[in-house]
DNA sequence: GGAAGTTAATCAATCGTTTGATTAATTTTG
DNA sequence: CAAAATTAATCAAACGATTGATTAACTTCC
């Protein structure tokens, strides 16, 4: 007949994550995934097991679709600075496509509870911190950096990103702006972008 | 008989601080509440009406107790730069003095809802903001200043602090160093001060 | 004695999960 | 091929447990 062949257990997954996402874990019961999915309550079960399995597998996903974005960054061709400026695009690019989402996983990372969560968003993350510290140590080490706390540089790059998606009325208080529209997004993008080229540059490169 | 004085309600208070930054708003219930504080669970709607009621209080007190500590740093005699260092100083050490109650804070803060508590923090944030930004924008208009984005500058500063606290295994990853060790704590404040000093003294006053 | 403080018991509501039954699709078998 | 057997997907209903809140009785203290 007619079939339009919904996804259930997909509708789950995006469900869940909304809920997740502007409610939080504990916030969001069964019931309302069930509802705003458009599945039976026992699908959750049956296809992830619990609620927990849910929001793991949520997780799993997210985490395996940002490991796959991650660009070979290490072109011999470029620059130390070079090659920090195309990661902190690629960071902002990432987290303000995903504010949502990385609203929630910096919640339940919060959260001292929950442990399989929180080892998994920490290994995810540290991936990313290596990277980082890579390029900034190669840049010490010949010559082009100065040298700097690069673990304090690091927890700045990405708590700025953070710091913008999570409380964004700081950055422009006065103003109504929305990261949900496309337009204001692109705009706060590119002053998070130029800021952090800019601060590092400055930063890393100018003799003292 | 043996006085000693338990006030409930302050008891109440802690043990509800206690489990709200280690479980959550929502993973917190009454009865554990009442548990921890030695309290009879119907006292806790006896002094502050409802759970919510609580985490109200706990919210009302944090922030008359941060506002209070907010010094007068706007004494003539020194300059934007020194001022903004007090700030930062003053900063890290409140936030890591409260580092658990600053992860509750954050947490809140990413939840959509909730109005009424995103609205007080978000108050009580914004007043600090305008501080900085008072700051930096005078030592720009007096030229000792680069012209920068000044809300970008903030989120950089207060970015850089909660990212520490939020995640402080990304800023050591490899050692089992703990923020409640009052000797970790005191290194990781001093390596935080001292960077944020030494980044905003280069990249506000170097002249390109 | 009366206000304030404290208690155990209880409330309706909601929680995450499970159940048994039913339908739809697929595979096996004669 | 078609009937039978099997599997997967879906459902309404109910499960026991827990939730935040309230009651009414009791104690303490001024």
């Amino acid at each position: 007949m007619k079939t339009e062949k919904v996804d259930k257990r997909q509708a789950i997954l995006e469900a869940a994550e909304k809920l997740f996402c502007e409610t939080g874990y504990e916030g969001t019961s069964t019931r309302q995934i069930a509802k705003e999915s458009g599945a039976n309550m026992a699908m959750i079960n049956y296809y992830f097991g619990s609620k927990e399995g849910v929001f793991v597998e949520i997780m799993n996903e997210r985490i395996a679709g940002f490991a796959s974005q991650l660009k070979i960054i290490n072109e011999d061709k470029i620059s130390a600075l070079e090659k920090l400026h195309r990661v902190i695009e690629g960071y902002v690019n990432r987290i303000l496509n995903n504010t949502a989402f990385h609203k929630m996983m910096h919640r339940e990372l919060s959260l001292t509870q929950r442990p399989a969560m929180y080892d998994k968003i920490k290994d995810a993350m540290s991936h990313n911190m290596q990277l980082i510290d890579r390029i900034i140590t190669s840049g010490i080490e010949d010559g082009t950096f100065n040298k700097v706390d690069v673990r304090m540089v690091i927890a700045t790059i990405m708590g700025t990103i953070t710091n913008i998606v999570i409380a964004p009325q700081k950055v422009m208080p006065c103003s109504n702006f929305d990261l949900n529209d496309p337009k204001d997004k692109k705009m706060i993008k590119e002053r998070a972008i130029a800021h952090l080229q800019d601060l590092t540059t400055v930063y890393l490169t100018t003799k003292k």
